[in-house]
RNA sequence: GGUGGAUUCGUCUAACGGUUAGGACACAAGAUUCUCAAUCUUGCAAUAGGGGUUCGAUUCCCCUAUCCACUACCA
């Protein structure tokens, strides 16, 4: 699903629980062409996920089935004969080749031919069996308003409107058909979608003005945009990235931070408040929030926003949670997962930003001898080597590698040799992970990493920078 | 081409005629910290352009520019 469309469902929903309502799933699988098989398991999946139940839908029923559209197909044929009964609609025996030509210049689509037919022509050709198809008659003057509840008020001139097609030659509705058609069935009061649809809505509500059904609310609702690599800004689509819910969740998202976010996306609330729970969003969401204009999707302020939820989140589940990402089962680390993880949580935007942040302890990486070099700290390659000589004559005494035994051990070693803590520790830590920055300290890495593992590296430390220095010497 | 819509820091947005145009992300600096992150402080940065209306326009009107959507027997 992808992430436009599930802003809109979350808006519905935000908008439906606000109000007290129901939020209703139907499923639009009127083009046969276009079934894909186990997509509609991902729509159930992803609303459950991301945490938008709905109150009726095909799944669990409700007082306005079937909520399955390719299950109503005969409703619909009923509904369209009534129009061409009223007047409103018209058989088409247009082959579709017949109109294959571009529309003219200003022309509007379809060229009505068939739409004065006689009653007697009509029934020749349904006689012969000839295929047709049902357009709506639309009115050849007058104009078309509603209100739209982000837009306002929208004037729409009835002579720009085509003679949509309502229901087509294999007996199924279209879309802007059976829209109009079960959103009366079912009793719906609030359509909220994307303003893609802005531009056919005059049709809409001619179809339920000649039906003399009563128009529902309409909330249109901006598009979502991307950025292009040249810097573009196009509509958000799979070239920007991962864009469907599941990728995101994939790779390591939290659907409490992607809903968060994306509930940022044309909707604000009146507090400065950024980070929600669905509870508070549904408690703050209202239209008045809801705004016009298109809004570009930030990967960084996803990143923010998740990274946020991720601190939040419950120690105990985010060890739970985290451990796959980590990919260490069965190495030495896995034992000591639960240290690792509270390093962690504040450090990663996305699950997946974990396994190269701890990649240096499962493997030491090959680094450059100027990191020993580190002004603040006044370290330099020779106070290196001998902070590192220290180090290691203090710790293989060590027979207690617990943490707090190490953090005791590193302080009076500091303390002896007349330093602060850190300048003794920068040394240390180049040593055991060869990186500038590491999540946790040298205390930390010392524990993750046990003693002969330490101890090999804090060696290897002093011979890289020893090797060096005799080249250097040269 | 036609129709409809949109236009505030790079990005998400606030200010429904009167503010030094506010907040957040990102970026930069500082505090703090055994590095980094987290946290806190500070800085940088915007009303597309032109006309009106008004004592006063981000806000209302008009024009221009730019962008988007629709213009399917797709949804």
């Amino acid at each position: 699903m992808h992430i436009g469309n599930l802003r809109t469902a979350l808006f519905a929903y935000l908008f439906a629980k606000s109000q007290h309502g129901k939020f209703i799933l139907r499923i639009e699988d009127t083009d046969q062409g276009r079934y894909v098989e186990g997509s509609v398991d991902v729509i159930y999946s992803t609303l459950k996920t991301a945490g938008l139940v709905h109150d009726e839908g095909p799944d669990i029923g409700g007082d306005y089935g079937p909520y399955t559209q390719s299950e109503r197909k005969g409703i619909y044929r009923q509904y369209a004969l009534e129009l061409v009964e009223k007047g409103a609609a018209y058989y088409c025996f247009c082959q579709k080749s017949d109109k294959e030509q571009e529309p003219q210049e200003g022309g509007i689509g379809y060229d009505r031919h068939c739409r004065n037919l006689s009653p007697e022509e009509v029934k020749a050709q349904l006689d012969a069996g000839k295929p047709y198809v049902i357009r709506q008659r639309i009115p050849l003057d007058g104009t078309t308003s509603w209100n739209d509840l982000v837009y306002g008020e929208i004037s729409v001139e009835n002579a720009t409107l085509d003679d949509q097609v309502l229901l087509k030659s294999d007996g199924m509705p279209t879309y802007n058909f059976a829209n109009v058609v079960d959103d009366h069935l079912m009793r719906i009061t609030h359509i909220i979608r994307g303003s893609e649809y802005l531009s056919s809505n005059p049709k809409y509500l001619l179809l339920y003005d000649a039906f003399g059904w009563e128009r529902p609310q309409y909330i249109h609702l901006p598009i979502i945009n991307g950025r292009n690599a040249d810097g573009s800004i196009s509509k958000l689509s799979k070239r920007h990235g991962a864009v469907s819910f599941q990728a995101l969740v994939e790779q390591g998202y939290l659907p409490q931070g992607i809903i968060n976010y994306i509930a940022l996306l044309g909707w604000s609330p009146k507090s400065e408040q950024e980070i929600f729970t669905m509870d508070e969003l549904i408690e703050q969401f209202s239209i008045e929030g809801v705004h016009k204009s298109p809004a570009v999707f930030d990967y960084q302020k996803l990143g923010w926003v998740d990274g946020q939820h991720i601190t939040m989140l419950d120690p105990a589940v985010f060890v739970r949670d985290a451990f796959p990402y980590a990919q260490i089962s069965g190495t030495f680390l896995e034992p000591k997962w639960t240290k690792l993880a509270s390093l962690l949580q504040s450090r990663i935007t996305k699950y997946s930003d974990i396994p190269e942040k701890i990649a240096f302890l499962l493997q030491m990486p090959e680094y450059d001898t100027s990191l020993y070099i580190h002004k603040k700290n006044k370290s330099t390659l020779e106070s290196s080597v001998s902070i590192l000589s220290h180090a290691i004559d203090c710790l293989s005494g060590l027979e207690d590698w617990s943490e707090d035994s190490l953090m005791a051990s590193m302080t009076a070693l500091a303390t002896e040799l007349g330093l602060k803590l850190g300048p003794l520790t920068w040394p240390v830590r180049i040593a055991l992970s060869g990186l500038m920055a590491t999540p946790g300290g040298a205390i930390d890495i010392l524990y993750l990493l046990g003693k002969d593992e330490s101890l090999k590296r804090l060696n290897d430390g002093i011979r890289l920078i020893s090797k060096e220095n005799l080249e250097d010497g040269k």
